[in-house]
This record gives C-alpha cells, structure tokens and sequence, in this order.
DNA sequence: GTGTAAATAGAATGAATATTCCATTCGTGA
DNA sequence: TCACGAATGGAATATTCATTCTATTTACAC
C-alpha cells in the first residue's frame, strides 16, 4: 500500500485511479474498473452489493479500498457520501441544461440526438409488428447462412449485425461492395439475405435481394416504408421509422431491432 | 399505523409526508420537517446521523419510519437508494430470466433492448461533460485530417462516423485494418485521431493512438471509463457508459454522441 | 516439473447499525 | 391534585455489514 494519503474528493479519487490502474491483477482490475464506471453507485451500496455487481468477492473490493489508500470500505463511502449531492435531475431537466449552453453548441445538438433517440426508440416498440418480428427471426434461425446486407447510412447497422451473429456463432456473411464485388456466387440454397436499407435505396442493395428472389432464397428486410422497393421482395419486412433531426439520424431503433434480430436468432440456434 | 402501502417513490413519498403532517407530536413533527427538507440525505446517512441532524433520538425516526408505512428505516432508504442514478437493475440476469421463463421472445426481447436504449441515453444525457465536448469539437475542427478508429464492437460506431464526416466535406479517413494494414504511414503533421474502444480494448487501437502521440498529433477518444488505456493517451476523452445486456450493446448512446461530434465538427468547419 | 510468492475465495470475526422494549415524562381532563 | 394515555428517551437486543484470516489456487521464475 502506497504511503500517500488517501483521497478526499472524487476528482482525487479518480486520479488515483488512474495512477495505480497499471498493472492490476485481476480481480482488482475488475474492481477498478466496475468502481470507475459507477463511482455513483457507491455511496449508496453496501460492500457485497459492489462486490458482486462487479463480480468479484467481498474480499476483493476491501483489498482495493485499501490500495486506493483508505483503511477500508467505510472510508472511502464516507467520501462519496459527502459529495453526495441532492438526487439526479430528471430527464427533462438535463436536456434543457444541455440546451441552455446555446443553440448550435456541441451540448445542445448533443440533447437534440438524445430526444430524437428517445422518440424514435418510443415510436419503434409500439409500432414493430410482432407476429412478422418471429417469422423472420424463425426463418433467419433455420438459414443456412445469412447474408447481410447494407450500404451507406445502414452500412454501420450491417456491420454491427454481422458482428452480433459471429459473436454469437451464427454462419454470417457480410456484403460490403468493397473492390466493387458483388459475390454473387456466395449464394446457395437455403440461404437468407437480411437487408438494410432506407430512402434512397442504394441499388446495390435491392439487386442483391432480387438476386435472391430468383435462386428461391429468403430475404428478410429491416427499412422504412412500404414504398420501399425492399418490401415487395422480402418475406418479411421489418418497418422502423427513425426519427430525422437535420440530414442525419441516429440510428438508435434501427440498431436495436437489429440487435433484437440478432440475439433472438443466436438464441433460437443455440436451442435447436 | 395506516394501512395503507408504503410509497416506493420519492414522489409517493413526498405526497404521504403532506398527508400525515397534520397533528402530528413535537418529535415526529421534527423528522417531518427535517426530513422534507433533507431528503436526499436519507439514501446515505444512518439513523442515528438522520436523527442527531433532527434534534431527535434515533427511536423517534424509527417510529416516524413506521407512521410512514415503512416496516423500518431500511426499507424506506432502500426506496432512496434505488431511485438514485441509473436503477440498478441486472440485466445479465434479466436476459437469463427471460429465455428461462420462456417469455424471450423477439418482441420481449425488444422491449428490453429498448428500455436498455432508454437508460443509456439519459445517462448519456447526465454524464457528458460539456466542457470536454466543446474541446473536442474544437480540436476536431482544426484538424487537418481525421483519422477515425474503431474496431470489433466499436467498428460500427467508426463507420457511421466516417459516414457522417464524408457527407460533410470533412476530411476523413478510416483506419480498419483490412489486408490488415495499418496505414502508419498516412499519419500527418495535424492530423487528429478520433478512437472509440471499449473494454476489452483493441490492442491495435491503442497502438494507434499512441503512434499518434509520438509525432505530436492530437487524439480525441470515446470510451467507456477513465480505466481505459485511451484515457491517458488522449487529449481529451469522452465516457459513455451503455447499458450492457447480455453480452450486448445497443449502442444508442455511443451513437448519439459520434454524431452530436460528426454534426458539430461539420458545422464548425463550414463556418470558417 | 518444482518451488516460491502473489492473488483469491470463502468462512469467521467483530464492529456498527437498525430495531425493540420499557421506564419515565408530559399533557390533558376530571 | 390525581389518573390515564400518549409521547419520549435511552438502554438492550438482534441483525446486518465491514473487515480480517486462512486455506487454496494461480502465476511465475528457475
């Protein structure tokens, strides 16, 4: 244990983090890093509710409170219960202190994306369809292999959709165009393509669909209406209107019904 | 004592105390009053500190705990605990609740996810520091390339932001490693890095980051706690905490705050 | 492999804390 | 002034919690 003394504040205390945080073993790692991402959570936790949100023991949260310098656990509490200021403000009351820094200002664009986040995520649980939600996620599940598809603004959607299904063992493969190939060959019986894609649509991405359509392939689609030229080829087409704020959107329902697929598919796998 | 049930808010809380407060004795009078004044102090102080601040014996809060509806002082601060910050609800355990109970279907799933989007984005909301932001944005706008890294779960976030940089005449030039190259070489005298990582870090975005120190170009970071090594490598470096569920993000939050950069940095350089 | 030190888990301990109980005081109506 | 019930203070108890200790495991150097 180092001699200096402990820290009194929690901007000290998070310097202090940061000194000692080389070279940690393990569990005391996880404890620095579980404690540095919720400091506010521990004014108000007992030593085991800490220990086993971080998954670690008891033991090893009293060992850390005494590498950050402290005698123990209720030193270092008694720090942050000082600080304690009064409960957080609500949302509402946050998004307009973000705002009052100005229109235009990083602060207030950042409390736009935020509400329009909210709202789109609002708009998104009551408007999926649930019935087509199983379908595709039951078709996906017995694919042989799902291709997945996205350009432009849905390509980052695509990315983390292809990521999601490797992660979860689930044969993906992403199209991504890149030197201009198209893999077409890629595509064998039994396979489902799952495209993304909003207005305006990027031909690459409807050719592929068709290009499924005529080899008897699944298509399953996330976008945006029923005039897309995605949703007279699809199966199943999954509808989600993101809110716009200026010329981009945030992507925030978009990605969780993609996620939502995902998880629901890997799952559905790992049972069967 | 009522029999009513006791209030498992602050504001139920609130609307009994009003209830209750006619004709009540000298002592209970007393915790009404401090109480109602102080009640943030009530998540993180004992009984004892609670009463001694009242002027009042320790009983005495007991028994007003109980004229409240409470079957003691814990039960009641455990209302106070939870309703501060981030609720501390488990979502690894929610997950497995979910697929054992059979109710992990799509749309509960989504549900979930959308909830999860929720939270992180008012956390998102209440955590960013304006300040950091604003320096930022700033040090991206003078930059004469951005160079943008993200990779594994983060790769999708770095994607978009390229994305939204390039529709905005921004120089910018993702590094992502395919052939995996590392393009060292395109590093310039102004250059400024944009690197999002979450633990587990990537070692090749840390490596990046540090190139970028050693020829004195600037790096801007999101990540997810002052634990990570970007932290140290960075000029400025953004935290965001994602609701984890499950194994997986929604990354409604990360979004967000890319573009709120993407966006102002954009608008900052046109206005030059 | 073998030996050594560090790290860890989990039970055991002891301190702090909530809670109850009872003797005493206070206020009120005869 | 007395009687009676409510209110109160403070000590006694039970419970929860922080903290320590020890056996075991893990990591590392030889």
């Amino acid at each position: 244990m180092s001699t200096k003394t402990a820290p009194q504040n929690v901007e000290n205390f998070q310097a202090r983090l940061v000194e000692i945080s080389d070279g940690l073993p393990k569990r005391l790692r996880q404890c620095a890093e579980y404690l540095a991402g919720h400091t506010d959570r521990i004014a108000v936790s007992t030593v085991a509710q800490l220990a086993e949100a971080a998954g670690v023991q008891p033991s090893a949260v009293m060992r850390f409170c005494q590498l950050m310098g402290y005698s123990g656990f209720s030193e270092m509490q008694q720090v942050f219960r000082d600080s304690y200021g009064q409960s957080p403000l609500d949302y509402r009351t946050r998004l307009g202190n973000l705002r009052k820094s100005g229109a235009g200002s990083p602060s207030a664009l950042l409390a736009e994306f935020v509400e329009v986040g909210h709202n789109s995520l609002e708009n998104l649980a009551s408007s999926v369809d649930a019935r087509v939600l199983d379908l595709s996620v039951k078709q996906l599940a017995e694919a042989q292999m799902v291709h997945i598809v996205g350009l432009r603004r849905a390509y980052a959607v695509a990315s983390y959709l292809t990521y999601a299904l490797e992660r979860m063992s689930v044969p993906a493969f992403q199209h991504d165009f890149t030197g201009c190939l198209d893999h077409a060959h890629a595509i064998r019986s039994g396979d489902v393509l799952l495209a993304i894609s909003f207005a305006p649509y990027s031909d690459e991405t409807v050719d592929l669909a068709r290009q499924f359509r005529a080899r008897d392939c699944g298509v399953i689609s996330i976008t945006d209406s029923i005039m897309s030229p995605l949703w007279q080829l699809s199966d199943h087409a999954l509808s989600v209107q993101e809110v716009d704020f200026g010329a981009f959107r945030a992507l925030s329902a978009t990605l969780s019904l993609a996620l939502t697929l995902a998880v629901a598919v890997g799952t559905a796998r790992s049972e069967t």
